[in-house]
DNA sequence: GTCTATAGGTAGATAGAC
DNA sequence: GTCTATCTACCTATAGAC
């Protein structure tokens, strides 16, 4: 798994995975280390405490997950085609980096307020506005229900992310193992964006 | 906030609140204490362990929320009431208990199989199979459109969780206080409901 | 750059007075 | 039942050899 890497990115990739196990607190330095194949003291010395580290590795995440939602929510595509390339891409991206959402939820609720404020400095902007606009538009000239912009978009987020989130309480309902999951999400971006279309579409195909 | 309980109360309802806001490594049995108003010691002489501690919390916390969801799956409603009931009463749930999500979340990603006994043990069976029949045969009968019900259900429990995982980057993004959430919550009901019965109504009105 | 050893701080748990 | 004081273990961070 872990190839040639340079030590920092070994303990890069070591942080966060063992961060998203255990959270902040959780984590421990030595088990970074172990997993990473190398001393603890060297994690000290490329990143000079655990707080740093933290931080590196957070900023890292956002700069992934952010960007490429804004991408397509501000791009020119017509609505449909924008929600269907959305839906595809977000389970796409949540689905090779599998350990984001709980990392971002679990931080986003230990310290709201250093997340807030990283995310502003990250220069991601998760604006949606265009979006919005955009769907209000269509809804005045018809070609879609009326709908609230706003609970539009947290819908159509909350399908794609949530089962991400809860995905070892999904494994454990269904009874599945990680191979039939994937298959599971995997159906599930058609699933989805039917779902989004027979909801805001006036004529039923 | 905190009325006239007994001293093992006050500390089950500190103490959910500071695992809730920490995480079980972050939670300090000194913060516990200091928001129940009253010792450390105490919480040794009541709860053996920080352990004992967190599984009784848990436990609580799971006797709540189990129940409520499995006797609306299994009521014997039409469908499109038993969802409305659902969205309305689910909604509704987390709102009074807000700590709840970020707190099953946490535990669910950091100790699945310790949960996942757990669960179990409470004697709730998380079991949709009825819902799941029922829109099945709604189906099959063409008074909705056609379409898996385990991508149905997951869709609706998402649409409703996942604004309380995420609930405080929705503040931020929507830059909006507790309360305009909480309105926003409660408008979210119908939206919900809307928005599913839209999806798989097959006249629309 | 990488390691070992250790200092310094903190948190869970216990003992014992009241 | 409730408190104060203390023990013990562990974890971050640093110092220093190689």
């Amino acid at each position: 798994m872990t190839k040639d890497l340079n030590t920092e990115n070994k303990i890069l990739e070591a942080a966060m995975r063992v961060f998203t196990r255990k959270g902040y607190s959780g984590a421990r330095m030595q088990e970074i280390a172990d997993e990473a194949g190398i001393n603890k003291g060297l994690l000290h010395y490329y990143f000079k405490s655990k707080d740093n580290l933290f931080a590196s590795i957070f900023d890292q995440a956002f700069r992934e997950f952010g960007p490429r939602t804004t991408e397509i929510f501000e791009s020119d595509a017509p609505l449909l085609e924008k929600i269907e390339l959305f839906v595809d891409r977000y389970i796409d991206f949540l689905m090779e980096h599998p350990y984001l959402p709980p990392f971002i939820l679990l931080e986003i609720n230990h310290r709201p307020e250093a997340l807030i404020k990283r995310i502003q400095d990250s220069g991601m902007r998760p604006n949606p506005m265009k979006l919005m606009m955009q769907i209000q538009m269509e809804a005045q000239r018809g070609t879609i229900r009326p709908i609230n912009p706003i609970h539009l978009v947290f819908n159509i987020i909350s399908m794609c992310a949530f089962p991400f989130v809860a995905r070892p309480m999904i494994q454990a309902i269904l009874q599945i193992g990680n191979e039939e999951y994937k298959a599971f999400m995997a159906d599930r971006k058609k699933a989805v964006f039917g779902f989004v279309k027979d909801a805001i579409l006036v004529t039923s195909d």
